[in-house]
DNA sequence: GCTTCTCCTTGACCTACATCAAGGATACAG
DNA sequence: CTGTATCCTTGATGTAGGTCAAGGAGAAGC
């Protein structure tokens, strides 16, 4: 499975995969989360982590598995999903390369993964122990400034889901997320790019795959945007704007 | 408005309100926020506290508002809300004595409250400054994971809260709320008392209060529960529960 | 006693969105 | 070239829950 461990340096051991210097390593330390700790503290820590790899459709952990491990991932993408006793998935949200997920858990009295984490595409992780992340908290105020910091950022993430769920329609919701995802924009017109399938983003917005086909369709037809493919030219940002 | 300061001790002076030995400080103390505080900066923190009284109906703060202060409710009920531009108006929660709100605030980038917090009685509260608290906590490891802790089990709860707005329809969403409400059970029956008025439980569970009415009358119609005013007798939790 | 609140219920109606079912379109395997 | 995936669109139909409008019941004020 872990093909990369062919590379490990002599007396390193676990960390083989993200020797010092390596872009992994590098884009690791610059991480938010890590950026603050001195440099012995981030050395014994990457000794402490581990490599994973997933094939797209693997499931890394189920919700409510026991939790002793958070990740960062290096390449590909990770849904993290709410399933339903009846079967319906939710898509809570997507984390690509660069970014960490499950980092919260760690502090919650019931140490379980509250999501189901799920590979959209092969996928790279780095695999960070709690507790030994959380001993170097506990040493590094700096540190865990930041850790509250980044908490309470998804906290407020998440009301302003509750909010768009409860206040706004789907039609809003959907304004809102090609506004999220716009890569280049000049004037009143832009281009958004989606990342991920069809059926991922409606879960995301909660509504069902033919619900936002049909309202990319009105769209395209009131003019507001044209589609060729996962790219979306917004002819009129203003006219797309007032449902955010 | 600050009637209490009157009983303030001479040469302590904002803290007044909050005398040493006092019920109100002794519960205040025992907050888990506060419980990890050596006595010498919980002092400190008491003395840079003052006293807020709201009456029923007016606002502590705006969604958007900078935010320099937290709250601890000595009595009374708040009600943390949503309000979109065209109104509507989301409760995401109601919090009542010994508790307190918007602590996360203080750690998020654009320290602005993302809520509006409005008194659903006349309360009582204790306004803590973000930065005399943060201040301890760079110093204070375990009340530091303390907070951590305190703003992940937040981060839990809006994360149940948007599971049961996407995979659970308006009947489930009622069943928990009363099942999270029981004040007393015995085998398969239990009493539910709702301490709130009707419209701000249906705006909580996210529904029109037309509905909630029609919802609890098909209760009662089916026999799972009968109405006295504001006690629920719940007749079969094993009927009300299917829906959780 | 009436008036006027607020709070809740009930009925009639409506609509946003889901569900079900049936095709395309593109890509890959044989 | 043909089968069979996956992914998306489109149409027809259903329904949960919202909206509008009209009371009823209790509390508070005059």
């Amino acid at each position: 499975m872990d093909t990369t461990r062919l590379a490990t340096t002599p007396g390193v051991l676990d960390s083989g995969f993200m020797e010092p210097g390596s872009p992994l390593c590098e884009t690791f330390r610059q991480h938010y989360l890590f950026a603050a700790l001195p440099q012995d503290d981030f050395d014994g820590l990457v000794s402490a982590c581990s490599s994973k790899t997933l094939e797209k459709g693997e499931v890394l952990f189920h919700r409510g598995d026991p939790a002793a491990d958070f990740y960062f991932v290096d390449t590909g993408l990770v849904e993290l999903n709410l399933i339903a006793p009846s079967g319906e998935k939710k898509v809570l949200e997507v984390v690509g390369p660069g970014r960490t997920f499950a980092e919260a858990v760690a502090f919650m009295r019931e140490r379980k993964y509250p999501v189901t984490a799920e590979a959209l595409a092969d996928c790279t992780l780095c695999q960070v122990p709690n507790n030994a992340y959380l001993a170097l908290i506990y040493e590094n105020p700096d540190a865990c400034m930041r850790l509250l910091s980044d908490v309470c950022r998804h906290l407020h993430a998440r009301v302003r889901e509750i909010e768009n769920l409860t206040v706004a329609n789907a039609r809003s919701r959907l304004a809102s997320y090609l506004l999220d995802h716009v890569v280049d924009t000049n004037d009143d017109e832009a281009t958004v790019r989606l990342e991920l399938p069809r059926h991922v983003i409606a879960s995301r917005l909660s509504i069902a795959p033919e619900t936002l086909s049909r309202l990319l369709r009105s769209m395209v037809d009131e003019g507001i945007l044209t589609i060729e493919d996962r790219v979306i030219f917004v002819h009129s940002l203003a006219r797309l704007r007032p449902y955010d």
